[in-house]
DNA sequence: ACCGCTACCTAACAAACGTTTGGTAGACTG
DNA sequence: CAGTCTACCAAACGTTTGTTAGGTAGCGGT
């Protein structure tokens, strides 16, 4: 697993996880994430960016280029903190954790990424399939090093835990990342908390609809809504 | 399920599925809904629509009263399809269909409505996020409507099936339409058909990862990328 | 032949957008 | 104390947007 620690470490190192910027130029990405979740690409202007930063408009060009050199900086980190989040959290475990351990821990860690740390993760996943196509495709590698993360700790775990062999990895990646970021259009109703989402995120993939054999004497218990 | 057979008829009886309209206003529509699928909300203009129509812009307000009307349209449109094909694909079936039957029969169906009918199914998946709040909101009873289908269906085989009751149907729920929907984002790619994609997801929601015990002489078998 | 309706067109409107230009208060530097 | 650099502002530019107003060609009905 030493793949995982040395993509690690490439990582510029964050030292603070919500960075409380006061500069210009952070607090402008700040703002821009967080206005960028609220509201989506298109309804967020550069003049709504400034004012809340106290600005004009022009200014915002002292620090930027252009309003798509702000979106990608958002994008990539976004994509930046919750990688780190979940290889941090990964890591962390024991070398010999078992399978469900290790996708709960990682599914846990993309969701509080997403749910609780808020701006510069969720306006990701927001405003991605919203964004001009240069600055998507310029941002997809980005994407791409998260995603392959998530195909060697699903190899891992399958190796590991002996899985259905079955079982289509790259397919079950990505339904698993959809859900996991379609939390965001349904998570504020408090339908359910960010423990709970994971938990049975992870047992349905886990051990699926299906009654187990050992657990068959269960059926007639009662089905919740 | 007679309550799923008045839910149906209570629809529009739609002739088409595609309905290859020359008209004004349906080729307005078709047209809106394949830019909005293609390009999104903010990128797609009334002029871009018009001109597709072979029409100019100022026309456009002789069949709708603004921009929102037409999006508000294609976002029910896109529903009544979708809703449409997979109650019918549902009730085509045998009532006494097991489980696997008819959860892989909706997967299949809500995953062709989205990937080969094309334009307003995809266009609903894509701008919903997009759309501004007033228009979504209106639109949101309609959304609901289906995922009460889906929360019946789920109910249906949970008692036919005898499912695993310690699952939470309502989160299930959300996690398959997530992955259902999010297929949008990366079908393109040529990466499986849509009956792999249908194969692969209802078997992994019935059965997860992990080796079935009957299974488990197959632990050694190579592991799919 | 005339009416009225349908389905468009032309032209313009105000607003909002990203962006550029020229300027400047204040801190820092030699 | 003069000069330079940082970090902004004020004002405008050109473009695009949704929308509206007024006009009109063609058609069916009488």
């Amino acid at each position: 697993m030493h793949l995982l620690a040395t993509m690690l470490t490439k990582q510029r190192s964050s030292i603070a996880i919500e960075p409380e910027a006061i500069d210009g130029r952070g607090l402008i990405l700040d703002t821009a994430a967080r206005l960028l979740r609220e509201d989506g690409y298109a309804a967020t202007s550069l003049r709504d960016i400034a004012a809340e930063c106290g600005m004009k408009a022009g200014s915002l060009y002292y620090h930027f280029a252009s309003k798509d050199e702000i979106i990608g900086e958002v994008l990539r980190i976004g994509v930046e903190r919750v990688s780190d989040h979940v290889r941090r959290a990964v890591l962390a475990l024991p070398p010999n954790a078992d399978a469900r351990t290790l996708l709960h821990t990682a599914v846990r860690a993309h969701l509080s990424a997403l749910l609780e740390l808020h701006d510069y993760t969720s306006a990701n996943v927001r405003i991605f399939g919203q964004v001009p196509a240069p600055v998507r495709e310029a941002h997809i590698a980005t994407r791409d090093a998260y995603e392959h993360f998530w195909t060697e700790l699903l190899k891992r775990c399958a190796k590991q835990a002996g899985w259905n062999p079955r079982r289509d990895l790259a397919l079950t990646r990505l339904f698993l990342i959809n859900a996991l970021n379609g939390t965001l259009e349904w998570f504020s109703d408090g339908r359910a908390t960010v423990d709970q989402i994971t938990h049975e995120l992870t047992e349905l993939m886990l051990d699926g609809l299906s009654p187990r054999e050992h657990d068959s004497k269960a059926q007639k218990r009662r089905v919740r809504i």
